[in-house]
DNA sequence: CTCTGTATGGGCGTGCCTCA
DNA sequence: TGAGGCACGCCCATACAGAG
């Protein structure tokens, strides 16, 4: 009994197709000894290597990112794993929230999925009753456009307080803008590419709550778990369109190495 | 600015022919 | 029966150019 096989065998053991097989060699992920024909011979070490590289294909990483892997040392190769564990969870977790979305759709319901880009945000700290923000909103906006600085969209975060509130108000710009000679900024952040549930909100102002509410009561029905507290995102010239957005997963590309 | 078409690349699968 | 080589096709994603 020989310790190496053919290609057909080696095929049915791994289940893995011959022309796969030759394709694994001539991408550099399996290398099969020859026999004096000509013939590959595998041998039962490379059963592992060659389902692990079918189970990593399966997973969506690239040929490149596997002979990486495969020429690592040991640490380099968990950590390599680890990353794509982290990559693959939030992946899943992204399209597990895209399902609960499509299997609970309805026509009348307002509730949509939003990918929201990475954006720089000027961040200010103020206070008023709820639902009149609207007078720091012009100040702010008017003290950035004195300084030339396009904004793109207006963000307000609730911070505390319920009859007068405490809130950040935010103004999305250009990554290349640079913020000088202004005192009173709270922070700015880059916000993080996320996945959000989204509720356009036409309702009076002074009754916001309820949006908030009918946003929080979609999640919970939903099964999703915020992964941030919900923004009021104001778009257009004077801000006259507004959606409340709850972040729920964060979005990141397929990770290799660190 | 939006739409449409085209090109390119990755990752195979299939088929055909010839040779051993 | 199994090898090699080659051509072609498929599906999908992305990029880019050109037209309207």
């Amino acid at each position: 009994m020989s310790e190496f096989m053919t290609i057909q065998t080696f095929s049915k053991r791994t289940g893995i197709s011959k022309s796969a097989l030759r394709y694994y060699e001539s991408e550099n992920l399996l290398h099969p000894i020859r026999s004096k024909n000509g013939y590959r011979l595998y041998s039962e070490d490379q059963i592992t290597t060659a389902k692990l590289i079918s189970s990593l294909r399966l997973a969506g990483i690239p040929i490149k990112d596997i002979q990486m892997y495969l020429k690592e040392n040991e640490t380099v190769r968990q950590q390599m794993i680890k990353n794509w564990i982290k990559t693959l969870k939030q992946k899943h977790h992204l399209l597990s929230v895209s399902l609960r979305y499509l299997e609970s759709y309805q026509k009348n319901d307002q509730v949509y999925l939003l990918e929201k880009n990475a954006e720089k945000i000027v961040w200010f700290v103020a206070e008023s009753n709820p639902g009149k923000f609207g007078n720091h909103f012009r100040q702010r906006k008017r003290e950035l456009e004195r300084l030339n600085i396009s904004i793109n969209n207006g963000y307000l975060r609730y911070l505390s307080g319920k009859e007068s509130i405490k809130a950040q108000i935010g103004f999305g710009v250009s990554d290349d803008v640079e913020i000088e000679g202004l005192s009173d900024i709270d922070s700015i952040e880059i916000m993080s590419p996320c996945l959000c549930i989204a509720l356009p909100y036409t309702s009076p102002m002074t009754e916001i709550q309820k949006g908030y509410a009918q946003l929080m009561n979609y999640a919970i029905e939903h099964g999703l778990i915020p992964a941030g507290p919900i923004i009021e995102w104001y778009r257009g010239e004077h801000f006259e369109d507004l959606d409340l957005l709850m972040p729920v997963a964060r979005i990141s590309k397929m990770e290799g190495r660190s």
